[in-house]
DNA sequence: CTGAAAGCGCTTACAG
DNA sequence: CTGAAAGCGCTTACAG
C-alpha cells in the first residue's frame, strides 16, 4: 500500500473504535445515524474522534454506499459573469446540503463537455449541466447513467431549470417603443442557443406588436469584442436601439458607440441581459435580470431532491427574469441627428471592422 | 447495498474478468500497467471491457491506492474576475494533466475555508488555496495533512505562487508623476491582505521617490460599491489620482467620479489591477496585469509536480505583473480646477456617503 | 442499543 | 507474464 503522497497517516474508524472502546460499527453510526445510539455513546465517540482529529473518509463511504456526496457542475465558461454567478449559487447550495462540487469548464466546446461528463461520472451522484453545447442524443446518453439537471435548454423528460427572460425582453421593447424608438435590433449569439433564440423571438414579437422594425444580428461567441464589432452594422442598419443577448455584449456595444463619439442613451439606447455587471458599467445598463445565482441553486435542489426518488428528475422549473431600468435607455434621438447612420467626424474607431457580422 | 440513486448497474472488473477469461488482477493491469502484460492479453481485455462498457471505478481505485486523481481549488469569491480567471487557468491545467477539480468558494470567510479544506481532504490529492483568509497556524495544519500550494500569501516552507504586482504599481506611480500629479492615493482592501499590502508598499515607496504625497485609504471588502464610496474621501483629501487594489474597485471609483460630474482622466486619473475587466470598462482602465490564469495554472503545476517527490512542494514561484496603459490616466488637472475638491453643481450623487472610509 | 462480519471495486506485493 | 489473496476504510443487514 502506497500512501497518498506527502501525507501523514490519517486516523481511521478503527483507531477511534479502539480508543473509545466500542466497535467500528458504533463509530460509524455515531456519525451517520446517531439516533440509533444512546446519547452517551454518541458523545463518547464524537469526543474521542475530535480528540484524534478523525473525519469519516468520504471515499471509503462512497465505495460502500454507492453515494459519493458529490455533484459536478459543467458549464461553458466560468469567466462569463452569468456562469460565475450561477456557479456561486450552485456551489453554495450544494455545500449547504452537504455536497461537494466538481467544476468542469468546457470552454464552449461540446467535445470537452462530453469528456468531462464521462470522466466525472463515477465520482458524482449527479450533474448540473448549464447551457450545454452538446447535442441532444449525447446529453440523453449521459442522463441515462446519472441524474442530470440542465439549465437553459429545453429537453423533454430531463430535469431542467429555465430562466425565462422573454417577459423582460418584451418589457424592454415596450420601454423603447414608449421612448419613441422605431427601429431596433436584437444582437444574439449562438452561445446560449436556447436563451438567445428565446430572446430573439420575444424581441421580434414585441417589436411587431408595437409596430417597430426589428433587425436580427448575430455576434458570434458572446464577448465584449463581438459587441463592439457589431456597432458598425447596427449604425448602418439605421436602428436607434439594440437589445443584446447579455450584458457583456451590451457593454461591448456601448464601447463601440463611445469609440465613434456616440453617447448612450443620448444617441443610442442599449439593453443587456443577466444583470450581474449591469450596475457597474458606464452608463449603468438597463438589463433583464436572469437570476443567475437562483438558477444555480434551484438546479442543485432539483437534482438533490431527485436523489430521494426512484426516477430521475424530469420536471422543469421556470424562473422569470424581470427588466431592471437603469441609464442606458432614453428617448430616441431626433430623426435628423441619425439620418445617415454615419459616425460623426471625430470617430475614434481604429479598425474599419470588417467582421461586424461574422 | 443500496445503489446510487437513479443509476443503472455499472459493469465491474469482475464481470470483465469472467467474460475475458482472465483474473481481476489482469483486468486491472490492462488499464493501469499494460506494459506488464502481453499485447494480446491487453487487447483481449480492453476489447471485452469496451464491449461491456466497463470503466474503472475511480472511487474504488482511490480507496485502494490512496490517490484520488482530484485536486481542490479553494478561493474567496468566484464572482470576482481575478478568481474566476484564476480558476479557469487552474481547472484547464488540471484537466490537461488528468486531474479533476473540486471548487470551494469560501465567501471571503476563514471559517468556511477551514470547513471546505477539512471536508474535501479525503477526496483530493492536494489543494490550491488562493488568497487564503485563514490564519497561518490553520493553513499549516492543513498543509501538514495534504499538499497545499497557496496563491498570493507568503508562507515560508509552503509551496506558493506569488503574483508580484509591485513593479507594475511602481511603474504606475512613475506614470502619474510624469503626468504632473502631486498628490495620489492608494485604495486598498483587507481582502487580499498580502496583495494589498504589497501594493500599498510599492505605491508608498514610489510616491516618496517621486516626491508625491500619498494617502492610504481602506475600502473594506473589495467591491464596486466600496470603490464608489471612497470617492468623497478621495476628493476631500485633495488627490488627483487613485491606484486601486483591483479593477473592480477602480471601476467603482470611476463610477463615483462620474456621479459627481467629474471626468476620467480629465479631472482625475485612476489605475486598477488584475487586467481582466480593465479593457471593458469606460474609459478603459490603466491596470497592472496580474496574470490570473497563469497563476492558477502554475499553482496546479507546482502542486502536481510535488506529488512525485517525497516532500510537499515548498518553493515559491513568482510571476511579475506589468503595467498596461489605457485611457483612465492622463495629465493632472490644472490646480485651480480642483482647488476645493468640492463636486461641481450638477452632482449626481444620491447619497452623501457616510461610509466612505468604513 | 451494540457488535461481528461481509462486502463495496479496485490494486499490488507475493508466488509461480 | 499471470493469478490468488489481502487490504484500502467505510456501511449495513443480521444477530443478540
Amino acid at each position: 500500500m502506497t500512501r497518498p503522497p506527502n501525507t501523514k497517516p490519517t486516523p481511521t474508524i478503527r483507531l477511534v473504535a479502539q480508543e473509545a472502546g466500542v466497535s467500528q460499527a458504533t463509530v460509524s453510526r455515531a456519525f451517520s445515524q446517531p439516533e440509533l445510539l444512546t446519547p452517551a455513546t454518541v458523545e463518547k465517540v464524537l469526543g474521542t474522534a475530535l480528540r484524534l482529529g478523525y473525519v469519516p473518509n468520504q471515499v471509503a463511504r462512497a465505495l460502500s454506499t454507492g453515494r459519493t456526496g458529490n455533484i459536478a457542475l459543467i458549464l461553458p465558461d466560468v469567466a462569463n459573469p452569468f456562469f460565475s454567478a450561477l456557479m456561486r449559487g450552485a456551489q453554495a447550495q450544494a455545500y449547504k446540503r452537504g455536497y461537494a462540487t466538481f467544476l468542469g469548464d468546457s470552454d464552449e466546446t461540446a467535445h470537452l463537455e462530453d469528456m468531462l461528463l464521462g470522466k466525472l461520472a463515477a465520482q458524482v451522484d449527479g450533474f448540473v449541466l448549464a447551457s450545454p453545447r452538446l447535442d441532444e442524443p449525447l446529453i440523453r446518453k449521459h442522463a441515462a447513467r446519472k441524474p442530470v439537471v440542465v439549465i437553459n435548454r429545453e429537453l423533454e423528460g430531463i430535469g431542467r431549470v429555465l430562466v425565462d427572460t422573454a417577459p423582460g425582453f418584451t418589457a424592454a421593447v415596450g420601454l423603447l417603443a414608449g421612448l419613441g424608438h422605431r427601429a431596433i435590433a436584437y444582437v444574439g449569439a449562438p452561445r446560449s442557443s436556447w436563451s438567445s433564440q428565446q430572446r430573439a423571438r420575444a424581441v421580434a414579437q414585441a417589436g411587431t406588436a408595437h409596430g417597430l422594425s426589428v433587425a436580427q444580428v448575430d455576434a458570434g461567441r458572446p464577448s465584449h469584442e463581438a459587441g463592439r464589432d457589431c456597432v458598425a452594422g447596427l449604425l448602418a442598419a439605421g436602428v436607434t436601439a439594440a437589445l443584446a443577448v447579455d450584458d457583456v455584449v451590451a457593454q461591448g456595444i456601448m464601447a463601440g458607440l463611445a469609440e465613434r463619439g456616440l453617447s448612450v442613451p443620448g444617441d443610442f439606447s442599449v439593453v443587456g441581459c443577466d444583470d450581474i455587471i449591469a450596475a457597474t458599467t458606464y452608463p449603468p445598463l438597463t438589463s433583464v435580470n436572469a437570476r443567475c445565482a437562483r438558477a444555480g441553486a434551484n438546479a442543485v435542489d432539483l437534482l438533490l431532491n431527485g436523489f430521494a426518488n426512484p426516477a430521475p428528475p424530469t420536471g422543469s422549473h421556470v424562473i422569470t427574469g424581470e427588466l431592471v431600468i437603469r441609464s442606458s435607455t432614453g428617448p430616441a434621438p431626433a430623426p435628423d441627428s441619425r439620418a445617415s447612420g454615419t459616425p460623426p467626424a471625430e470617430t475614434g474607431a481604429a479598425t474599419p471592422d470588417p467582421s461586424s457580422r461574422k
